[in-house]
DNA sequence: TAGATTGTTAATCGATTAACAATC
DNA sequence: TAGATTGTTAATCGATTAACAATC
């Protein structure tokens, strides 16, 4: 009966699996946690006690092997099990995101897109022909994905999700802004660039007010 | 001298906002942090807590107005200071963030687009036309934007943010999958997309394995 | 007034950091 | 072997939750 590994380590994973990437690129073979601590801003400490909930992937004296550590990570993530994903809403948001992605680095394939606008239905995106939202039903039968990717407006995201978990999907990532409530067993990843908008805005305003303040300027 | 405010509370401000305009967009008046609680997933205390880190925004026995504590946020947020924004890369990513974002809304003016492809200088997005990158720092020099929006690719990102910070600015918004080093003074805001999809890949094969293990399978 | 619900203090819980024995 | 660095336990710190007096 293992410990549940808390949702902070969980969170830090993929940053440093992109740090042991672009090491294992400039051909650095081992790394202490102590230069890895000082490379990532974090400490030390924090990088042996994530990495411990997982393994023990270092060895005394001499630290990590950066390929090793790399690979482990990669399964942990479960990067290497080729989870399909289908993408609902082949518009601006869809295209860029199908485009853009590794999904195959990332742990997906992306098998499917689908649109009710028959103006995009059948347009080609990424190499993948965009099919009716009318016909997705039966593509979920037949190919199993276990992800939807939802690059569709927020009105029609909570009755899309729902005819998708009807359809067997679990788990989502929506970009809508808008949130899809967690029910029991479905996995969702919010991607809310608005809301990342707003924090930047919040630290601007912090900072010029604290140097207002410091100033001597009354708020 | 107040106490700063945790990330973790900075975290939750746009999550608040977004609710409250909800609940203002169904007409709802007034509410208690019980009800909003129960509405987000989160405890009643924690909503009372995250509050009172900036001002007494409710009353006893009554609950919180929500129009008042919407524009309360808002201003925390520093939404209706108007800062002003450009863009760097008028790529799938640019053309996509600057269309789809409601920046106005989320506290941001978007006065500029660049990018040195002379391929799609001169063409227009969301009503600005893009401009060459070498045009950048003059437009800074004029305009005193405050932040930066970086849709460009990897390789490119350092300099061009160093360039930058030469000119004047001091927030950026990274969409590109490398980590600015923050640098004193210098606030950043990454959006990696790929991170979100290697935790999705994680909860997915953790579900899966916890799956399995229940019944009987040994790993 | 009585009931409801806040603002705020105190208690708990969890996450981060520090320390160090184990060991390569 | 001596030096380095891990894995892991203990100490600290901060964030969340609970409780309740204040008060609308």
């Amino acid at each position: 009966m293992e410990k549940k590994v808390s949702g902070s380590v969980i969170n830090r994973l993929p940053r440093y699996y992109r740090h042991l990437t672009d090491l294992c690129d400039s051909g650095i073979e081992r790394i202490s946690s102590k230069e890895l601590s000082r490379r990532m801003g974090v400490t030390a400490s924090q990088i042996r006690q994530d990495l411990n909930c997982f393994g023990g992937f270092g060895q005394q004296g001499y630290g990590y092997n950066v390929e090793f550590l790399r690979t482990e990570i990669a399964n942990i993530l479960g990067l290497n099990r080729g989870y399909t994903a289908v993408m609902v809403g082949a518009g601006h948001m869809g295209r860029t995101f199908a485009t853009n992605t590794k999904f195959e680095s990332r742990g997906f394939k992306l098998i499917g897109i689908f649109d009710s606008d028959p103006a995009v239905v059948g347009t080609e995106i990424h190499g993948i022909k965009v099919s009716a939202y009318s016909e997705i039903g039966e593509f979920i039968k037949a190919n199993k994905p276990k992800m939807a990717i939802l690059t569709i407006p927020k009105d029609a995201t909570k009755k899309v999700a729902e005819e998708l978990i009807g359809m067997g999907i679990t788990a989502f990532m929506n970009f809508s802004y808008t949130e899809l409530a967690e029910k029991e067993g479905i996995i969702v990843e919010n991607v809310h660039l608005s809301d990342s908008l707003m924090r930047l805005s919040y630290k601007i305003s912090d900072k010029d007010d604290t140097a207002d303040k410091e100033r001597g300027v009354e708020l």
